[in-house]
DNA sequence: TTACACTTGCAACTTTATTGCAAGTGTATG
DNA sequence: CATACACTTGCAATAAAGTTGCAAGTGTAA
């Protein structure tokens, strides 16, 4: 029980901080996205939240909400659905990493200690607006 | 003229070695995509086809078929809308290569001679299926 | 305790993509 | 060159993801 409390409040806290209302929708939201080892799409988070009958438009714009205050990270993953994430808090700037989606069962895993990096044997691309 | 001969031929030559067949549909198609500078949507391909009153789902499909006999790449570039282009033929054994996507206008460039290269600090991530 | 801006639920709607099926058409074969 | 038949197409219906308007409801500063 401890436990749920604990993941309530942080999830107030973390709502509360990024300016945005504390609700039941919004705190259940996130603690899901909290408790997800990968990225859930918002058909996920939606279905995890079912019993309480909170609506997908309201999940779809509280996604949107703190993806914008930066409490979570939206990725698109190569499949077209957007993916979700809680932003974690590190010594580092950033913690944006590369993810795997299985294209038999579209399971996502996050790659917390891999990176990316560009070997560019070009000058900059030019683009036009 | 035999620009315009010229690349007809070079399309109907492709399709047929893709073991489809060279349909009026599928020419055009690989045309409009052979002649563009970056990827396109299916919205994209099917606008430069309207004057060919060719139905949208024949242009999915067609797209579709092309990408399954490796005649077209279609890449997904984070705005959740699929892009195809054509694959070119060259030494190399792929030339897939990253995408600039400009999130203002939505215009898309390639970067050919750009690689992009793992640098991995960890053992390979576990699947769970 | 209260007012009010912020949120929510509902329903309608848009965009992207997929599918079934009858009608039409490339093309291998004779 | 004619023909059969599998391959394609057009049309329409459908699915899934995501968005929006608005009236009703609610968190929270004061």
């Amino acid at each position: 029980m401890n436990q749920k409390v604990n993941s309530q409040e942080w999830a107030r806290e973390k709502i509360r901080s990024a300016g945005l209302r504390a609700t039941p929708a919004r705190i259940a939201t996130l603690r899901v996205l909290h408790g997800s080892e990968s990225p859930l799409t918002h058909a996920e988070v939606s279905d995890e939240l079912q019993n309480l009958e909170i609506d997908k438009a309201t999940v779809f714009r509280n996604l949107t909400d703190l993806v914008a205050r930066k409490v979570l990270r939206r990725s698109a993953l190569g499949d077209n659905v957007w993916r979700f994430e809680v932003i974690k808090e590190s010594a580092h700037e950033h913690d944006s990493h590369p993810h795997f989606i299985c294209i038999d069962c579209g399971s996502v895993s996050c790659m917390e200690d891999v990176e990316l990096k560009q070997k560019s044997t070009s000058t900059s691309p030019l683009f036009e607006h």
